[in-house]
DNA sequence: GTCATTTAGTTTGACATCAAACTATATGCT
DNA sequence: AGCATATAGTTTGATGTCAAACTAAATGAC
């Protein structure tokens, strides 16, 4: 029970989560994506089309790790890729039909998820949780 | 500023914080060690020998991951690997003289990045913060 | 005592990730 | 206009990670 342990507890709840989210993924049916590919895939729902550029800004990844989640994601037949035609050195990413489709099971393994993670949790604990955490993060 | 942000802040504090001990780790010239290296040398000054099962438990890691890793801390010359003589599927994980030599370094990056990640937040907030962290762990 | 099962660790194959080097295109300066 | 610089993405090489298959050794049931 020493303050050290927050760091390490921190690391075991980012993982259990991501956990979490993969097998339910594949408990409807999604199988081969993870929640990197995931942050893509939720932030083409709010912008119909990126550049590898945005997402690399919008998920926190290397530009280059963005070019293969993204391949992996075409590949898949969840986004597609396009060239500027004014810009050639731009790519748009866009949802696909198919990647459209994942709203729902989005919507529903998030639900799940919160419900999970907050059981138990009052709304001022909620409150002070998301409180400290930002000044922490702030702290970096 | 919604509770799904939690998540997110959570994923970001905890990769601010692989980063800094990285770096500070490489300012006092060590070179080669990422966090889960540093898990299992840090287990080794606490436990003087391990096995590659209590590793992989005490890290969280698969333990094919930990052969891995500690190979790579045997290639560094921090730790030495040793069969048992009983039973000979065992091995133990022991420090070498260099790897003793890295307690200092460790107490002093830990205390860095405690007093960075603690800036600004009470001891009740600690409290508070340490408290919550466990109820969701404990919820998955 | 022999055979099945369990256990400890390694190997292999796949993939996420980053940094550095690279390609191609656009922009800016003169 | 022409060259230097900046920008967008990709490629390459290294590494951490896991799961599944594998090897070797110990344990247990009969």
């Amino acid at each position: 029970m020493e303050t050290r342990d927050v760091i390490s507890l921190i690391s075991k709840i980012r993982e259990k989560v991501n956990r979490f989210i993969v097998a339910e993924m594949v408990k409807q049916g999604i199988n081969g994506i993870g929640t990197s590919h995931g942050d893509i895939i939720y932030a083409l729902f709010k912008q119909p089309r990126l550049t590898m550029a945005d997402i690399s800004k919008r998920i926190h990844k290397d530009k280059s790790t963005v070019t293969a989640l993204v391949d992996k994601l075409v590949r898949l037949g969840y986004v597609t890729k396009e060239r500027d035609r004014e810009d050639t050195r731009v790519v748009y990413v866009a949802l696909s039909p198919k990647g459209r489709e994942l709203e729902p099971v989005f919507e529903s393994v998030s639900t799940e998820l919160l419900d999970l993670f907050y059981l138990n949790i009052s709304d001022k604990e909620k409150e002070d949780l998301l409180n400290i955490l930002e000044k922490i993060y702030h702290n970096f």
